[in-house]
DNA sequence: CTCTGTGAAACACTTCACAGCG
DNA sequence: CGCTGTGAAGTGTTTCACAGAG
Protein backbone atom coordinates (compact mmCIF):
# COMPACT_ATOMS: atom_id res chain seq x y z
CA UNK A 1 0.00 0.00 0.00
CA UNK A 2 3.13 2.16 -0.32
CA UNK A 3 3.51 3.96 -3.28
CA UNK A 4 0.89 7.45 -2.68
CA UNK A 5 -0.87 7.79 -6.13
CA UNK A 6 0.02 11.52 -7.86
CA UNK A 7 -3.26 12.45 -7.32
CA UNK A 8 -3.22 12.03 -4.13
CA UNK A 9 -0.20 13.62 -3.02
CA UNK A 10 -1.05 17.14 -5.22
CA UNK A 11 -4.21 17.08 -2.78
CA UNK A 12 -2.25 16.22 0.45
CA UNK A 13 -0.61 19.95 0.21
CA UNK A 14 -3.95 21.21 -0.01
CA UNK A 15 -5.32 19.62 3.41
CA UNK A 16 -2.05 20.56 5.05
CA UNK A 17 -3.20 24.25 4.46
CA UNK A 18 -6.89 23.33 5.24
CA UNK A 19 -5.99 21.67 8.52
CA UNK A 20 -3.86 24.10 9.23
CA UNK A 21 -6.50 26.96 8.84
CA UNK A 22 -9.31 25.54 10.33
CA UNK A 23 -7.09 26.11 13.62
CA UNK A 24 -9.04 23.34 15.27
CA UNK A 25 -7.90 20.78 17.85
CA UNK A 26 -9.65 18.29 15.98
CA UNK A 27 -10.74 17.89 12.85
CA UNK A 28 -13.18 15.28 10.84
CA UNK A 29 -12.58 14.09 7.56
CA UNK A 30 -16.05 16.10 6.02
CA UNK A 31 -14.34 19.24 7.94
CA UNK A 32 -11.45 19.12 5.99
CA UNK A 33 -13.16 18.08 2.87
CA UNK A 34 -15.66 21.15 2.57
CA UNK A 35 -12.47 23.26 3.47
CA UNK A 36 -10.55 22.22 0.31
CA UNK A 37 -13.12 20.88 -1.85
CA UNK A 38 -13.42 17.53 -2.68
CA UNK A 39 -15.26 14.55 -0.93
CA UNK A 40 -14.76 13.40 2.39
CA UNK A 41 -14.54 9.63 1.11
CA UNK A 42 -11.46 10.83 -0.26
CA UNK A 43 -10.19 12.81 2.10
CA UNK A 44 -9.91 9.16 3.90
CA UNK A 45 -9.06 7.21 1.43
CA UNK A 46 -5.54 10.41 0.91
CA UNK A 47 -4.97 9.88 4.52
CA UNK A 48 -4.97 6.04 4.88
CA UNK A 49 -2.10 6.21 2.39
CA UNK A 50 -0.18 7.93 6.09
CA UNK A 51 -1.29 5.03 7.76
CA UNK A 52 -4.03 5.02 10.86
CA UNK A 53 -4.16 8.94 12.05
CA UNK A 54 -7.36 9.06 12.83
CA UNK A 55 -9.67 8.42 15.82
CA UNK A 56 -13.09 6.63 14.64
CA UNK A 57 -16.00 8.34 16.40
CA UNK A 58 -14.09 11.47 16.98
CA UNK A 59 -11.75 12.67 14.01
CA UNK A 60 -8.17 13.51 13.60
CA UNK A 61 -5.95 14.91 15.85
CA UNK A 62 -4.68 18.33 14.53
CA UNK A 63 -1.57 18.76 15.70
CA UNK A 64 -0.77 14.59 15.29
CA UNK A 65 -1.87 14.94 11.45
CA UNK A 66 -0.18 18.14 10.57
CA UNK A 67 2.84 16.48 11.87
CA UNK A 68 2.43 13.36 9.66
CA UNK A 69 1.37 15.43 6.76
CA UNK A 70 4.93 17.45 6.71
CA UNK A 71 6.89 14.54 7.50
CA UNK A 72 5.11 13.04 4.03
CA UNK A 73 5.94 16.25 2.17
CA UNK A 74 9.35 16.42 3.37
CA UNK A 75 8.84 19.64 5.15
CA UNK A 76 10.40 19.29 8.23
CA UNK A 77 13.39 21.01 7.79
CA UNK A 78 13.61 24.41 6.24
CA UNK A 79 13.43 24.00 2.33
CA UNK A 80 15.91 25.81 0.07
CA UNK A 81 14.77 27.42 -3.29
CA UNK A 82 16.59 29.05 -6.06
CA UNK A 83 14.97 31.18 -8.66
CA UNK A 84 16.42 31.51 -12.20
CA UNK A 85 15.58 34.43 -14.05
CA UNK A 86 15.34 37.90 -12.62
CA UNK A 87 13.23 39.30 -14.94
CA UNK A 88 9.22 40.61 -13.82
CA UNK A 89 8.20 36.98 -13.03
CA UNK A 90 11.77 36.48 -11.29
CA UNK A 91 11.01 39.75 -9.07
CA UNK A 92 7.70 38.91 -8.21
CA UNK A 93 8.58 35.40 -6.81
CA UNK A 94 11.41 36.90 -4.96
CA UNK A 95 8.73 39.45 -3.39
CA UNK A 96 6.18 36.72 -2.80
CA UNK A 97 5.97 36.37 1.09
CA UNK A 98 4.11 33.28 1.13
CA UNK A 99 6.70 30.67 0.89
CA UNK A 100 8.31 32.14 3.64
CA UNK A 101 5.62 31.13 5.90
CA UNK A 102 5.46 27.80 4.52
CA UNK A 103 9.18 26.65 5.26
CA UNK A 104 10.44 27.80 2.17
CA UNK A 105 13.62 29.64 1.74
CA UNK A 106 14.74 31.66 -1.35
CA UNK A 107 18.43 31.44 -1.55
CA UNK A 108 19.29 33.35 -4.53
CA UNK A 109 18.17 35.02 -8.09
CA UNK A 110 20.53 34.02 -10.63
CA UNK A 111 20.60 35.34 -13.82
CA UNK A 112 22.83 36.18 -16.87
CA UNK A 113 22.63 39.98 -17.26
CA UNK A 114 25.21 41.81 -15.71
CA UNK A 115 23.80 44.67 -14.86
CA UNK A 116 21.75 42.40 -12.21
CA UNK A 117 24.29 40.73 -10.85
CA UNK A 118 25.91 41.43 -7.45
CA UNK A 119 22.88 43.40 -6.73
CA UNK A 120 19.82 42.31 -4.22
CA UNK A 121 16.16 41.93 -5.36
CA UNK A 122 13.48 41.95 -2.46
CA UNK A 123 16.09 40.80 0.13
CA UNK A 124 17.93 38.04 -1.93
CA UNK A 125 20.82 38.16 -3.82
CA UNK A 126 21.39 37.91 -7.71
CA UNK A 127 24.21 35.88 -8.67
CA UNK A 128 25.65 34.39 -12.05
CA UNK A 129 23.94 31.58 -13.42
CA UNK A 130 27.67 29.68 -13.97
CA UNK A 131 27.43 30.17 -10.06
CA UNK A 132 24.66 27.45 -9.41
CA UNK A 133 27.15 23.98 -9.38
CA UNK A 134 28.64 26.02 -6.26
CA UNK A 135 25.49 26.90 -5.00
CA UNK A 136 24.16 23.68 -5.50
CA UNK A 137 24.05 22.69 -1.94
CA UNK A 138 21.95 25.27 -0.99
CA UNK A 139 18.94 24.82 -2.71
CA UNK A 140 16.99 21.53 -3.28
CA UNK A 141 13.93 22.87 -5.53
CA UNK A 142 14.52 25.24 -8.35
CA UNK A 143 12.28 27.62 -9.94
CA UNK A 144 12.47 28.85 -13.90
CA UNK A 145 11.58 31.93 -14.35
CA UNK A 146 13.03 32.73 -17.29
CA UNK A 147 12.10 33.56 -21.38
CA UNK A 148 11.15 30.10 -22.96
CA UNK A 149 14.44 30.07 -25.34
CA UNK A 150 16.55 29.62 -21.81
CA UNK A 151 14.56 27.49 -20.47
CA UNK A 152 15.59 24.09 -21.64
CA UNK A 153 19.53 24.73 -21.04
CA UNK A 154 18.55 26.01 -17.71
CA UNK A 155 16.79 22.81 -16.89
CA UNK A 156 19.80 20.61 -18.41
CA UNK A 157 22.01 23.15 -16.10
CA UNK A 158 19.74 22.36 -12.99
CA UNK A 159 19.70 18.90 -13.64
CA UNK A 160 23.23 18.50 -13.85
CA UNK A 161 24.24 19.96 -10.66
CA UNK A 162 21.87 17.46 -8.89
CA UNK A 163 18.73 19.42 -8.49
CA UNK A 164 15.75 16.57 -8.42
CA UNK A 165 12.82 18.86 -8.01
CA UNK A 166 12.14 21.73 -10.93
CA UNK A 167 8.65 24.30 -11.16
CA UNK A 168 8.78 25.71 -14.71
CA UNK A 169 7.03 29.28 -15.25
CA UNK A 170 8.76 29.44 -18.84
CA UNK A 171 6.38 28.58 -21.52
CA UNK A 172 7.98 25.50 -22.84
CA UNK A 173 6.66 22.11 -21.63
CA UNK A 174 10.19 20.63 -20.42
CA UNK A 175 10.43 17.54 -19.35
CA UNK A 176 13.46 16.36 -17.46
CA UNK A 177 15.44 12.86 -17.38
CA UNK A 178 13.06 10.63 -15.21
CA UNK A 179 14.92 11.22 -11.95
CA UNK A 180 14.37 14.37 -11.92
CA UNK A 181 10.41 16.17 -11.36
CA UNK A 182 10.09 19.00 -13.31
CA UNK A 183 5.66 20.84 -13.32
CA UNK A 184 5.00 22.93 -16.12
CA UNK A 185 2.90 26.09 -14.77
CA UNK A 186 2.29 27.63 -18.51
CA UNK A 187 0.18 30.71 -17.98
CA UNK A 188 -0.79 31.16 -21.34
CA UNK A 189 -1.78 27.27 -21.20
CA UNK A 190 -4.11 27.92 -18.74
CA UNK A 191 -5.60 30.67 -20.16
CA UNK A 192 -6.55 28.12 -22.84
CA UNK A 193 -7.91 25.45 -20.98
CA UNK A 194 -10.28 28.43 -19.15
CA UNK A 195 -11.03 29.32 -22.79
CA UNK A 196 -12.44 26.10 -23.44
CA UNK A 197 -14.61 26.03 -20.87
CA UNK A 198 -15.91 29.52 -20.86
CA UNK A 199 -17.49 28.39 -24.20
CA UNK A 200 -19.29 25.71 -23.05
CA UNK A 201 -20.55 26.44 -19.31
CA UNK A 202 -24.12 27.60 -20.80
CA UNK A 203 -23.96 31.60 -21.31
CA UNK B 1 -18.24 10.60 -28.16
CA UNK B 2 -18.46 14.22 -27.26
CA UNK B 3 -17.74 15.32 -23.52
CA UNK B 4 -13.63 15.44 -23.82
CA UNK B 5 -12.14 14.59 -20.37
CA UNK B 6 -10.75 17.05 -18.63
CA UNK B 7 -6.80 15.72 -18.88
CA UNK B 8 -7.41 15.91 -22.97
CA UNK B 9 -8.24 19.86 -22.60
CA UNK B 10 -5.39 20.31 -20.60
CA UNK B 11 -3.04 18.94 -23.25
CA UNK B 12 -4.85 20.37 -26.40
CA UNK B 13 -3.77 23.53 -24.94
CA UNK B 14 -0.36 22.13 -25.34
CA UNK B 15 -0.29 20.52 -28.69
CA UNK B 16 -1.71 23.85 -30.12
CA UNK B 17 1.71 25.71 -28.69
CA UNK B 18 3.62 22.33 -29.99
CA UNK B 19 2.15 22.26 -33.46
CA UNK B 20 2.77 26.06 -34.26
CA UNK B 21 6.49 25.41 -32.53
CA UNK B 22 6.85 22.54 -35.06
CA UNK B 23 5.78 24.91 -38.29
CA UNK B 24 5.91 22.33 -40.87
CA UNK B 25 3.54 21.73 -43.20
CA UNK B 26 1.98 18.02 -41.57
CA UNK B 27 2.83 16.62 -38.64
CA UNK B 28 2.49 12.99 -37.43
CA UNK B 29 1.28 12.15 -34.12
CA UNK B 30 4.58 10.92 -33.21
CA UNK B 31 6.48 14.79 -34.28
CA UNK B 32 3.76 16.14 -31.90
CA UNK B 33 3.68 13.56 -28.86
CA UNK B 34 7.66 14.35 -28.79
CA UNK B 35 7.43 17.95 -28.68
CA UNK B 36 4.75 17.75 -25.69
CA UNK B 37 6.63 15.12 -24.13
CA UNK B 38 3.38 12.25 -24.51
CA UNK B 39 2.74 8.89 -26.38
CA UNK B 40 1.85 8.82 -29.53
CA UNK B 41 -0.84 6.61 -28.80
CA UNK B 42 -2.11 9.56 -26.68
CA UNK B 43 -2.01 12.42 -29.33
CA UNK B 44 -3.97 10.17 -31.59
CA UNK B 45 -6.41 9.38 -29.07
CA UNK B 46 -7.00 13.03 -28.10
CA UNK B 47 -7.45 14.87 -31.60
CA UNK B 48 -9.88 11.83 -32.39
CA UNK B 49 -12.18 14.09 -30.03
CA UNK B 50 -12.22 16.19 -32.28
CA UNK B 51 -13.38 14.63 -34.92
CA UNK B 52 -11.37 12.91 -38.04
CA UNK B 53 -8.55 15.44 -38.65
CA UNK B 54 -5.72 13.33 -39.89
CA UNK B 55 -4.49 11.88 -43.21
CA UNK B 56 -4.05 7.96 -42.72
CA UNK B 57 -0.15 7.21 -43.82
CA UNK B 58 0.37 11.02 -43.48
CA UNK B 59 -0.19 12.54 -40.23
CA UNK B 60 -2.12 15.75 -39.50
CA UNK B 61 -2.34 18.90 -42.44
CA UNK B 62 -0.73 21.83 -39.81
CA UNK B 63 -2.78 24.69 -40.41
CA UNK B 64 -6.20 22.61 -40.83
CA UNK B 65 -5.35 21.44 -37.31
CA UNK B 66 -4.57 24.28 -35.80
CA UNK B 67 -7.71 25.82 -36.97
CA UNK B 68 -9.51 22.90 -35.02
CA UNK B 69 -7.45 23.49 -32.04
CA UNK B 70 -8.09 27.00 -31.94
CA UNK B 71 -12.24 26.44 -32.16
CA UNK B 72 -11.93 23.62 -29.80
CA UNK B 73 -10.13 26.09 -27.07
CA UNK B 74 -12.66 28.58 -27.97
CA UNK B 75 -9.69 30.77 -29.24
CA UNK B 76 -10.91 32.07 -32.79
CA UNK B 77 -11.43 35.47 -31.52
CA UNK B 78 -9.17 37.33 -29.15
CA UNK B 79 -10.03 36.67 -25.10
CA UNK B 80 -9.80 39.78 -22.76
CA UNK B 81 -8.68 39.46 -19.31
CA UNK B 82 -9.03 41.10 -16.63
CA UNK B 83 -6.05 41.03 -13.67
CA UNK B 84 -7.24 41.45 -10.05
CA UNK B 85 -4.76 42.87 -7.35
CA UNK B 86 -2.16 45.42 -8.77
CA UNK B 87 0.57 44.09 -6.14
CA UNK B 88 4.07 42.23 -7.32
CA UNK B 89 2.78 39.16 -9.14
CA UNK B 90 -0.19 41.59 -10.42
CA UNK B 91 2.45 43.80 -11.82
CA UNK B 92 4.57 41.00 -13.02
CA UNK B 93 1.56 39.38 -15.11
CA UNK B 94 0.48 42.62 -16.77
CA UNK B 95 4.19 42.36 -18.04
CA UNK B 96 4.35 39.12 -19.38
CA UNK B 97 4.31 39.47 -23.28
CA UNK B 98 3.53 36.06 -23.49
CA UNK B 99 -0.17 36.46 -22.99
CA UNK B 100 -0.61 38.74 -26.27
CA UNK B 101 1.27 36.51 -28.91
CA UNK B 102 -1.34 33.77 -27.73
CA UNK B 103 -4.37 35.52 -28.65
CA UNK B 104 -5.27 36.69 -24.95
CA UNK B 105 -5.49 40.67 -24.02
CA UNK B 106 -4.82 42.20 -20.74
CA UNK B 107 -8.10 44.79 -21.06
CA UNK B 108 -7.40 46.60 -17.39
CA UNK B 109 -5.66 45.77 -13.77
CA UNK B 110 -8.03 45.90 -10.52
CA UNK B 111 -7.12 47.52 -6.86
CA UNK B 112 -8.68 49.18 -4.60
CA UNK B 113 -5.46 50.97 -3.68
CA UNK B 114 -6.58 54.77 -4.25
CA UNK B 115 -2.68 55.71 -5.31
CA UNK B 116 -2.61 52.92 -7.84
CA UNK B 117 -5.63 53.90 -9.18
CA UNK B 118 -5.74 56.34 -12.40
CA UNK B 119 -2.14 54.90 -13.31
CA UNK B 120 -1.21 52.21 -15.77
CA UNK B 121 1.29 49.45 -15.42
CA UNK B 122 2.96 47.94 -18.83
CA UNK B 123 0.29 49.68 -20.59
CA UNK B 124 -2.60 48.74 -19.06
CA UNK B 125 -4.75 51.07 -16.91
CA UNK B 126 -5.77 50.03 -13.41
CA UNK B 127 -8.93 50.60 -12.30
CA UNK B 128 -11.02 50.17 -9.42
CA UNK B 129 -12.58 46.98 -8.09
CA UNK B 130 -15.96 48.56 -7.70
CA UNK B 131 -15.96 48.98 -11.92
CA UNK B 132 -15.75 44.98 -12.60
CA UNK B 133 -19.06 45.35 -13.14
CA UNK B 134 -18.91 48.07 -15.16
CA UNK B 135 -16.27 46.64 -17.19
CA UNK B 136 -17.07 43.08 -17.77
CA UNK B 137 -18.24 42.78 -21.14
CA UNK B 138 -14.75 43.67 -22.15
CA UNK B 139 -13.13 40.37 -20.73
CA UNK B 140 -14.19 37.03 -20.68
CA UNK B 141 -11.45 35.67 -18.00
CA UNK B 142 -10.03 37.04 -14.66
CA UNK B 143 -7.32 36.26 -12.77
CA UNK B 144 -6.69 36.65 -9.26
CA UNK B 145 -3.29 38.12 -7.95
CA UNK B 146 -4.52 39.39 -5.02
CA UNK B 147 -3.52 38.70 -0.79
CA UNK B 148 -5.54 35.52 0.40
CA UNK B 149 -7.37 37.36 2.51
CA UNK B 150 -9.21 39.09 -0.36
CA UNK B 151 -9.44 36.02 -2.91
CA UNK B 152 -12.56 34.61 -1.94
CA UNK B 153 -14.59 38.02 -2.21
CA UNK B 154 -12.90 38.70 -5.17
CA UNK B 155 -13.98 35.58 -6.96
CA UNK B 156 -17.89 36.34 -5.33
CA UNK B 157 -18.04 39.65 -7.27
CA UNK B 158 -16.52 38.29 -10.41
CA UNK B 159 -18.88 35.54 -10.34
CA UNK B 160 -21.62 38.24 -9.67
CA UNK B 161 -20.76 39.88 -13.19
CA UNK B 162 -20.83 37.16 -14.95
CA UNK B 163 -17.12 35.90 -15.46
CA UNK B 164 -17.40 32.42 -15.74
CA UNK B 165 -13.19 31.27 -15.61
CA UNK B 166 -10.91 32.24 -13.29
CA UNK B 167 -7.42 31.53 -12.81
CA UNK B 168 -6.34 32.20 -9.46
CA UNK B 169 -2.88 32.69 -7.86
CA UNK B 170 -4.08 33.62 -4.54
CA UNK B 171 -2.75 31.07 -1.80
CA UNK B 172 -6.34 30.23 -1.01
CA UNK B 173 -8.43 27.14 -2.83
CA UNK B 174 -10.88 28.95 -4.66
CA UNK B 175 -14.18 27.06 -5.36
CA UNK B 176 -16.54 28.95 -7.55
CA UNK B 177 -20.09 27.76 -8.23
CA UNK B 178 -20.51 25.17 -10.20
CA UNK B 179 -21.02 26.83 -13.48
CA UNK B 180 -17.72 28.73 -13.07
CA UNK B 181 -14.43 27.31 -13.90
CA UNK B 182 -11.95 28.12 -11.40
CA UNK B 183 -8.01 26.80 -11.78
CA UNK B 184 -6.02 27.39 -8.84
CA UNK B 185 -2.53 27.65 -9.39
CA UNK B 186 -0.90 28.01 -5.79
CA UNK B 187 2.64 28.49 -5.42
CA UNK B 188 3.52 26.94 -2.23
CA UNK B 189 1.33 23.95 -2.84
CA UNK B 190 3.42 23.42 -6.15
CA UNK B 191 6.52 23.56 -4.00
CA UNK B 192 5.23 21.38 -1.38
CA UNK B 193 4.16 18.58 -4.33
CA UNK B 194 7.62 19.02 -5.48
CA UNK B 195 9.44 18.76 -1.82
CA UNK B 196 7.53 14.91 -1.85
CA UNK B 197 9.12 14.08 -4.96
CA UNK B 198 12.15 15.25 -4.18
CA UNK B 199 12.60 13.15 -0.92
CA UNK B 200 12.03 10.00 -3.08
CA UNK B 201 13.80 10.31 -6.04
CA UNK B 202 16.75 8.25 -4.85
CA UNK B 203 19.42 10.43 -4.65
C1' DC C 1 -23.90 6.42 17.99
C1' DT C 2 -20.19 8.84 15.20
C1' DC C 3 -16.66 8.87 12.21
C1' DT C 4 -12.63 6.21 10.41
C1' DG C 5 -10.61 2.86 7.28
C1' DT C 6 -11.26 -0.05 3.44
C1' DG C 7 -13.02 -3.89 0.35
C1' DA C 8 -15.49 -3.79 -3.81
C1' DA C 9 -17.68 -1.43 -7.60
C1' DA C 10 -17.66 2.27 -10.64
C1' DC C 11 -15.54 5.42 -13.34
C1' DA C 12 -11.78 7.89 -15.87
C1' DC C 13 -7.82 7.78 -18.37
C1' DT C 14 -3.93 5.52 -20.89
C1' DT C 15 -1.74 2.09 -23.51
C1' DC C 16 -1.77 -1.71 -26.69
C1' DA C 17 -2.23 -3.44 -30.98
C1' DC C 18 -4.03 -3.63 -35.31
C1' DA C 19 -7.55 -2.97 -39.10
C1' DG C 20 -7.80 -0.24 -42.82
C1' DC C 21 -7.41 4.30 -45.44
C1' DG C 22 -4.72 7.04 -48.52
C1' DC D 1 3.65 0.92 -46.79
C1' DG D 2 3.07 4.61 -43.11
C1' DC D 3 0.23 6.57 -40.04
C1' DT D 4 -4.44 7.42 -38.32
C1' DG D 5 -8.38 6.06 -35.63
C1' DT D 6 -10.24 2.98 -32.33
C1' DG D 7 -11.92 -1.46 -30.05
C1' DA D 8 -10.24 -3.86 -26.21
C1' DA D 9 -7.30 -4.36 -22.34
C1' DG D 10 -4.96 -2.34 -18.72
C1' DT D 11 -4.06 0.92 -15.16
C1' DG D 12 -5.10 4.62 -12.03
C1' DT D 13 -8.44 7.16 -9.28
C1' DT D 14 -12.86 8.03 -7.08
C1' DT D 15 -17.04 6.76 -5.01
C1' DC D 16 -20.00 3.69 -2.46
C1' DA D 17 -21.29 1.55 1.46
C1' DC D 18 -20.51 -0.57 5.60
C1' DA D 19 -17.88 -3.16 9.29
C1' DG D 20 -15.99 -1.99 13.33
C1' DA D 21 -13.19 0.99 16.68
C1' DG D 22 -13.72 4.32 20.21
Amino acid sequence: MRQIPRATVARLARYLQGVEELAKRTVSSAEIASAVGVSAAQVRRDLSYLGHQGIRGVGYETEHLLTALRRELGLVENVGVAIVGAGNLGQALAGYGGFEERGFSVTAIYDIDAAKIGTSIHGHPVRHVDSLPADSEAFAIAIIATPAEAAGEVLHRLSACGVRSVLNFAPAVLKGPPNVEVRNVDLSTELQILSFYRSRNGS
